[in-house]
DNA sequence: AATCATAATTGATAAATGTCAATATTATAC
DNA sequence: GTATAATATTGACATTTATCAATTATGATT
């Protein structure tokens, strides 16, 4: 409809209503605590020297381009990533050659957790617009915390709430209708967006229909009726990307959600770094 | 058929195939460098000193009954628990007054890692069978990983073996049938068992097909049916919860699986404490 | 601006699995 | 041991969602 896609994406993206916040992502220099996702980030508890020490083990890499991949499948683990700006995918394959998609990582959350455990990355990442990460060495970061206790609690919880993600995930799969898959995606997306700041009633999707109804474990022509289907009943306008909610409550009601993705959800300081 | 039912539920489970090891995990005061999961639990690299300071701060409950509650949802999380032995499930509520099991632990596996995150447990666990377990106090063992490297960075590979393992299981419920996911369920059990030093072709399941069911996201009579379907082409023999896996390659191949649950499997000290 | 490739939508049909109902088996309680 | 309840199995049928095929819309390249 309007013409200027590329602008109207750029400005939703960075929050184009009210909680608008200026932010410079791209830029690849700025030391955490200039960083605009500081206070989603970090432990409040952590204070200047320490906040210094933890700057200065991260690194700042130059931005990713669409459809660049961060890390491949088998690739080995040495560092945890955070989303700066823009947004990633992360995927396994699957025996039959498809892909499955795992997350997609907003700004402020985390990449890389889940090779802890085997040292090999299990899911490649690739970017799905213009993407800029810290790239933090998993090495110095263990010692760091070694160090710091609030950090190593931080990176516990931090890991406990991917556990808990997954597992409300998995309940999604293995319990909910296609309906209910897309109206808990779409409410998991608002509410993220809401907690960096931007607008949770308007946004740019950055993933396509396939990568949705791949991560939600549907065709892509049930995702695209439900989308229309949506609309029709009044719950959402979506042109393309970009999303409207204009009924959350029933939105809320066909999640059959508890209440984990209401506007007034909790504490959440999911990020870290 | 056989009518000692109960003899031989004892005898499965505590081995009485090759590879039969003699345990003891009932009894409650078994130090951790005696414990026969010590093998599989500890990082090889914890020392004498080290183990007996881990040891210290390890309570050890008096065993549950079938059908008790080790905690419930929203109880506030203070430890972790490790299975000695018996089994458990956790499940939480969903809206619709229903329940969704979430996992299945078996000796030496974790409990309770979910509920870092927020401090409230957001699933309820419940014995299976008559089952032991060790409980860590959170605080002690965060406090003990900031003394001793190593254990910090085994917590953190256990962590992250627990968002892989999930993000296996949203692939199974996402993206496979129901034989495909039945057969991964059972290759998993078997290989659990193995590692644990039991038999992994023969051996007794401790949950309800409901629970199984409930799991892996089916109705009931759909692993019904699943099952009967793999006695019928003679892939196991299922006698109520006695299983016999008559053909693991075949199994393998209807689970779609790249490896991950083949017997000769990886590494693996999947447990701890 | 025109062309091509990719992504999204829509419709018709088929397959998989859930639901309901009946029966059989096993476990539990008295 | 018998009665009762809980669990498991089986069959008939309904519903959901996947698959296949065709069309439209969008984005990228020249």
């Amino acid at each position: 409809m309007i013409d200027a896609g590329k602008l109207m994406q750029q400005k939703a993206r960075y929050g184009n209503m009210r909680n608008t916040k200026v932010v410079d992502l791209h830029s690849s220099k700025v030391a955490c605590k200039e960083c605009s996702l500081h206070q989603l980030c970090l432990p409040r508890s952590i204070n200047g020297a320490d906040l210094e020490k933890l700057d200065s083990i991260i690194e700042r890499k130059k931005p990713l381009k669409r459809n660049e991949n961060l890390f491949q499948v088998g690739g080995s683990f040495n560092s945890i990533y955070v989303v700066r700006s823009g947004s990633l995918k992360t995927y396994s394959p699957t025996v039959d050659g498809q892909e499955q998609v795992t997350g997609f990582h907003l700004p402020g959350e985390l990449l890389g957790l889940d090779a802890i455990g085997k040292g090999k990355h299990p899911c490649a990442a690739k970017a799905l617009e213009t993407t800029s990460v810290c790239e933090v060495p998993f090495e110095h970061l263990e010692g760091l915390s070694q160090e710091l206790p609030t950090l190593q609690h931080q990176l516990l919880r931090l890991m406990s709430k991917e556990i808990f993600d997954d597992q409300e995930l998995m309940l999604l799969l293995g319990k909910k209708t296609a309906e209910a898959r897309l109206s808990a995606f779409l409410l998991s997306i608002s509410l993220r967006f809401k907690q960096r700041g931007f607008s949770s009633v308007e946004f740019y999707l950055s993933m396509s229909r396939n990568d949705i109804a791949n991560y939600l474990g549907l065709a892509v022509e049930t995702v695209s009726r439900m989308f229309t289907r949506f609309q029709e009943d009044g719950l959402i306008e979506a042109e393309r990307k970009h999303i409207i909610i204009k009924d959350r409550e029933n939105l809320q009601q066909i999640a059959g959600m508890n209440d984990c993705c209401s506007e007034s959800s909790d504490d959440n300081s999911q990020l870290m770094l």
